[in-house]
DNA sequence: GTTGCTGCAAAGTGTTTGCACCCTG
DNA sequence: CAGGGTGCAAACACTTTGCAGCAAC
């Protein structure tokens, strides 16, 4: 396990009167481990391998647990259930979201940004944070 | 009520052999004259002044039924819940979300669209729809 | 040995569906 | 009068919560 994001962890955990587990453990190990945008299910499902005794709602609280200590980023495309990336792992991004396959692919784009400032400006909003999302057709599925 | 709309409805209807009902013109009537990003359970309680024996399903599957016909739009700001905006009323545009009050300013950037498309292009992916949400706070919750 | 954590099951949300009866066309 | 529409309640999918026993500190 990349001993840095343990050390998040710990040291929130540590701040916060809470307590190491091995389920918890357990968690962020797949959590680091697999791929972005992972629904709590397939984390879930991941977990079972390693921790067959876990339940679910463990998973869920887990989760919680990783994003409010900065680990985790909920994300929501929209298709009723809760995602979740690493924070560590990339600065900011938005998704391409291919309708076809389910793939998705993250970029930025700095003009964008810089538009975006512009016309929160324009209507004197302060944005703290933003969510974009394209919607249509990979290369494989066009 | 706009006649533009009822038309719109009553093509769709008569196009695939539906039928309109004083429910039917009831949602439509109150989501027409409310104002966007309604939730189902808003219109709903609107609907019940006039027709106070309609049912929540009835509200859904009409919902549904203008989203199908082209009249509605079903957005998704995250908060667990569906919103509704006449397709009508404007152009696309993106959203501005208040996370002190809840209000919603809506907007559009030609440029930012533009860069959108090249980024896409830029991928070898084809869009067919995005959604671009600032969060923040608008200049009375500042 | 406290106090927080876990697994389980039950409860909660928002939404959809099955069904008998009703009403539009 | 046939076939779609309605209201109701039950079913659903995802998520949260209450609780008794368990484990970390």
């Amino acid at each position: 396990m990349d001993s840095e994001e343990i050390d998040v962890l710990e040291e929130y955990i540590s701040k916060n009167n809470l307590k190491i587990t091995k389920q918890r453990r357990a968690v962020l190990k797949v959590f680091l481990e697999c791929e972005n945008h992972v629904s709590v299910e397939e984390l879930y499902n991941i977990v079972l391998k390693t921790e067959p005794k876990i339940g679910l709602a463990t998973v869920y609280r887990t989760l919680a647990l990783l994003t409010k200590s900065g680990l985790a980023l909920e994300m929501d495309f929209g298709d009723g259930q809760k995602r979740y990336e690493c924070s560590h792992r990339s600065v900011h991004h938005d998704h391409m979201v291919c309708t076809g396959c389910g793939k998705i692919i993250e970029f930025t784009h700095p003009l964008i940004e810089k538009y975006q400032e512009e016309v929160a400006k324009q209507n004197k909003f302060k944005i703290t944070s933003h969510k974009l999302d394209l919607f249509g057709l990979c290369q494989d599925c066009k």
